[in-house]
DNA sequence: GATGAATGAGCGTTCATTCAT
DNA sequence: GATGAATGAACGCTCATTCAT
């Protein structure tokens, strides 16, 4: 009968010790190249430090793939619920300050390559898989989805059942997201991403809010705003 | 002594048929695990044949990768401008036919992780990230933006960005495409795709169509939300 | 306890069933590769058959291998052995007779590629290597001493070591054969060979002949005699 | 309990001698064997390291190779041209050095096996074997060849080819240098290398030297000379 | 007999991991 | 702590060999 004397967290927390430098190159590198294509030898060495280091702070690869994941995007989530939490205003505002916040706080920072990642990933690592799902995507789309039911409940928004309607929210920013890590290689023509925001916006407000709401005239659809 | 009860040869003759069966067991592997954690020798086994019989028909694993990708959507995707070019219609009908054509033929197959895995590896093959988004990116957006654009000049659809509009009108059903080739398998709660797809068109239709139009009532037929 | 019907040879003689062909593509694959590096389907090519076939007539490469050097000299020495045996005159030129038949039924010859071959191959294939010592080597060997040993006893030749200087005759003549075979095709400067092999027999002769006899004078050192 | 009698680490760092030890044992395998039937593994093993640590040292196979071959005989060559600048005396003298000079150097040595192999791989190695022409065979020729003019110019030597006698001073000692990882293996009688040389000088010299010099008659053949 | 599709042992090469320094 | 030389399991690919046709 194993008794631990401490109260160790389900994976180790050793965050200030841990280079974030490695973090940082890591995320760069699995979302380049995808996990099993990256060498460690690489990510050791955009971090600036040896080889033999990576081991001194991860117990080896997949600890550190899954140290990306963890550490990445939950404190992001975090400070977002909260910022949600603290909103007031109307439906509409409400969904737009969902959206530019993950924008701003995801998608369009390294961040985003997470969800490459897992996309990618997820069915060779189901822990981590799942742990993503639970702790990132579940909690993300919960936000969503209340900011929904409010509007729903309140006759702001037409009848959708929000937990598709969840998805459909989030669906094109996360395409965005992915894009920009990918195809935006290929030399395919890139799009103006807050144009595209601002339009996704407007096409989804148009069609959520009920004809006498006003949120959707709101959206300024045309005017292009270059990063 | 040793008898066998069945009287099956050590392999069998398979010239016609073995490219296709490589590739169908290659498209599932590389979908599963990446390019990189996909073995040769398992793609072999899944096909029913040795490791070397792969390089018969294929000169290694890279060729083996392009052809997939090659060989996978193109075909589908000129049915598809073919199915197109021939409807007839209103635009909000137009694009109805055109989502649920792209979720059959493409989005509920096998072939919906092609799309996953280019957004995975298109940065390591830039040959053929660029081979598909011109082949197939490209000319799939053109079909939806010739008939956004149609609805746009009639006066059927309000007047958006057809490019971004093209995009928008995708990304739901890519996202929901990848999504069952990944988290999917994480414990997440599945959707039910048809609800989905017509969740999608129910909001966009309402989005995109002028007031007066009647098109996007129509969209919500089937209320059915399995889980 | 077996007993064969028939008295079979060693090496089992099908001469006849055997395409020649094959010895030759392998004769000529075999010097240009060396062994290891020769493709069995490439000496099936060259020869103009399948793979298959020549399984047929060789039990495994080794054989081929194997029967390419018995083949090869074996018989090219019988003929070499009655020549010189039907000789008649002086040392000289019986010296001169046998350095000409080697040059011209091996030397210059793809025959000479066997020797290259044995020189590369003979410490992997002990076996064959013998065989090659006691039935080429040796047997060569034999006839020049001979002569040697003649020209020495009858006061034509200085008294050199007739083992020794058996080896200084031919050791010119080899290398010329095996240089065609290998730097001939690394951009060197060829020689010319009926000048070297007349040049080889000029200062072999006046090297040992008694100073008296008259032999190496009838040496055309400078007839420049090309091909 | 398992206690290890020494204290030996699994392994030691040697940044400094690896190279070289890999080298040698390179040349070895190579000599013994031929480029293709050696295995990386093998050679490794003789030079008491791990597969992989050849790939610390060389990129590959063929560079392992080739770095044997130009790292082998060239600094060799070099000690070889500075010994026979420097020479002073007779032309029978000087052919006696640079012969002797080359079997002590090379011929002796395991280098020689170098000769051996790129006779058997300079036509897979082109590239290796012009830099082995040029960097080793010609300049070998050069130094004799200007031995052998100045004997013909001042009167020392007959009015011979200096081209093609270059060659035959060299041949009897590759050949011997051939056969010694050739069939010396194969049961054959084997020749005492020094009187071999002397042989070869006393009959070559007796070819060369005009009549009234006296330079052949100092190589007395039976002189057993033990190294 | 002849073919060539299929096999699978074997080797070159890579890279996560270890550990003496 | 930090390094990087060394390891060895794993995988891509080849090719001698087999055998259904």
């Amino acid at each position: 009968m194993e008794v631990r004397s401490t109260d160790q967290p389900r994976w180790e927390r050793r965050k200030e010790a841990r280079p974030a430098e490695l973090l940082v190159a890591a995320l760069e590198l699995f979302t380049e190249r995808g996990y099993a294509a990256t060498r460690l030898e690489d990510v050791a060495k955009r971090a600036g430090v040896s080889k033999g280091t990576v081991y001194l702070y991860f117990s080896g690869k997949e600890e550190l793939f899954k140290a990306v994941i963890r550490e990445g995007l939950v404190p992001v989530l975090e400070r977002g619920e909260k910022m949600v939490a603290e909103h007031r205003g109307d439906t509409a505002g409400l969904i737009r300050s969902l959206i530019h916040g993950w924008w701003e706080a995801i998608g369009s920072t390294p961040y985003a390559g997470i969800t490459k990642l897992m996309i990618s990933e997820c069915r060779n690592f189901p822990e981590i898989g799942s742990f993503y799902v639970e702790e990132v995507i579940t909690r993300g789309h919960k936000l969503v989805r209340k900011a929904l039911q409010r509007g729903i409940d309140n006759g702001e928004l037409r009848k959708v059942d929000p937990e598709y309607a969840t998805r459909l929210v989030f669906a094109p920013l996360v395409m965005l997201a992915i894009w920009r890590h990918s195809f935006d290689f290929c030399g395919v023509g890139k799009l103006d991403a807050p144009t595209y925001v601002e339009q996704h916006l407007d096409i989804l407000l148009h069609g959520l809010l009920n004809g006498s709401s006003s949120g959707a005239r709101t959206a300024r659809p045309k005017r292009k705003i270059t990063r």
